[in-house]
DNA sequence: CAATAATATGTCGTGGTACGATATATAGGC
DNA sequence: GCCTATATATCGTACCACGACATATTATTG
C-alpha cells in the first residue's frame, strides 16, 4: 500500500516515542552505573551470546549492528575501565572477549533494572508496534474515505 | 524477583539485537535519503504530533527524550537544509515548527519504507519483547538445561 | 509599574560513538 | 614461498547529546 494517512504518521511517531522512552531509561541507568550506554550494550551482547558462538569482535559488531572498528573502540574503553578482558582464540587473529567480575556485577544490576522496566513499560511498546503493523489508529479508522471521525482522548505521560 | 538466568541475559540481548536491527535499518534509510537519522526523527515527531499539541521545541524534545538544547541543534540543521521552518507562537518565546514541502516529501518516503520494514520485521521484535516480559526462553534444542518449557505464544492486542 | 522570578529558546565547549579509509597480523590455498 | 582472504586495529572526521551558561519574553509581586 502506497498511502499514508495522518494516523499512520502518528502511529510511527508514537512507536518511536516508546522506543526512545525505553532507550532513554537504559542510557540513564547505564550512566548511573558509571558506564556509557554503548559499552553496556556490548557487555550485554557478550553475556547474551549463545554458548556455541565465540565472543569475537566481529560477532559482537553484528549483534550491535555497527562496523567492526566501532566495536573495537568500545572494547578499548571497556578494557581500559576493567570491565572486559581480551584473549586470543586458536586462530590467533581472533580476539575473544570475557567479562571481568566487575563487568559481571555492573551488567547484572543493569539487567535486573531493565527487566523490571520492560515489564512495566513493555505493554505500551507492544501496543504501539501493533498499531503500526496493523494500521489500527487511536483516532479514525482509515482516513482514506474521510468518514465520520471519532475522537478518542489520547493519554499524555 | 532478583534472579537472572543465562536465558534472561540471552533474552535481553536478543531484544536489543532486534531493536538495533530496526534502528540500523532506519539510520541507513535516512542517510540514503540524504538526511541524518536524528533529524529524520524530529521531522516525524513534528508530523506525528496530535493536532491539539503545538510543535514547540520543548514538546519535541520530550517526544525524542532529549534535552531542549539538543532539539535546538537538530532544528538548526533541519532549517539550514530547508526541511523545516521556524515560526513564532502568540507567546513570542515559543518557536513553532513546520515542515517545508521538501521536508514533507522526504518524510513521506521514509515513512513508507519504515512501515514496510516494520510489517516484515515487527513480529520478530514482538516475540523478543514478549520473551523478556514473560521470562520464556528459546532454548529447547541446545541440550543444556533441557527442561520442560512451555511456549507461551502471545499475540498482544 | 519597576523589580524579580519563571519560562522558552539559544550558544559554547566537551566527550562518546559511528563511519570511511587505511594499516597490520595471521591463516589458507596453490 | 607467494598471494589472497580474514580479523582486528588506527586515524581523522562528523553527528549528536550533554552541562553550564546566556538571552528573550512573559508572569508575578510588592
Amino acid at each position: 500500500m502506497k498511502r499514508l494517512t495522518l494516523t499512520d504518521y502518528e502511529s510511527l511517531a508514537e512507536l518511536r516515542h516508546q522506543i526512545r522512552r525505553f532507550l532513554h531509561f537504559s542510557e540513564a541507568a547505564a550512566r548511573a552505573a558509571r558506564i556509557e550506554p554503548r559499552q553496556h550494550q556490548l557487555m550485554l551482547a557478550v553475556k547474551g551470546l549463545p554458548k556455541n558462538v565465540r565472543p569475537r569482535i566481529s560477532e559482537l559488531a553484528e549483534r550491535l549492528q555497527i562496523q567492526h572498528h566501532s566495536a573495537v573502540e568500545l572494547v578499548n574503553r571497556l578494557a581500559a575501565g576493567g570491565y572486559v578482558q581480551r584473549r586470543h582464540g586458536d586462530d590467533r587473529r581472533e580476539v575473544l572477549l570475557h567479562l571481568t567480575s566487575k563487568g559481571e556485577r555492573v551488567l547484572r544490576e543493569l539487567s535486573l533494572s531493565h527487566r523490571e522496566e520492560l515489564r512495566m513499560q513493555g505493554p505500551a511498546l507492544l501496543r504501539s508496534l501493533n498499531r503500526v503493523m496493523t494500521g489500527t489508529g487511536t483516532k479514525s479508522s482509515d482516513g482514506t474515505g474521510a468518514k465520520k471521525k471519532k475522537r478518542i482522548q489520547r493519554r499524555a505521560l
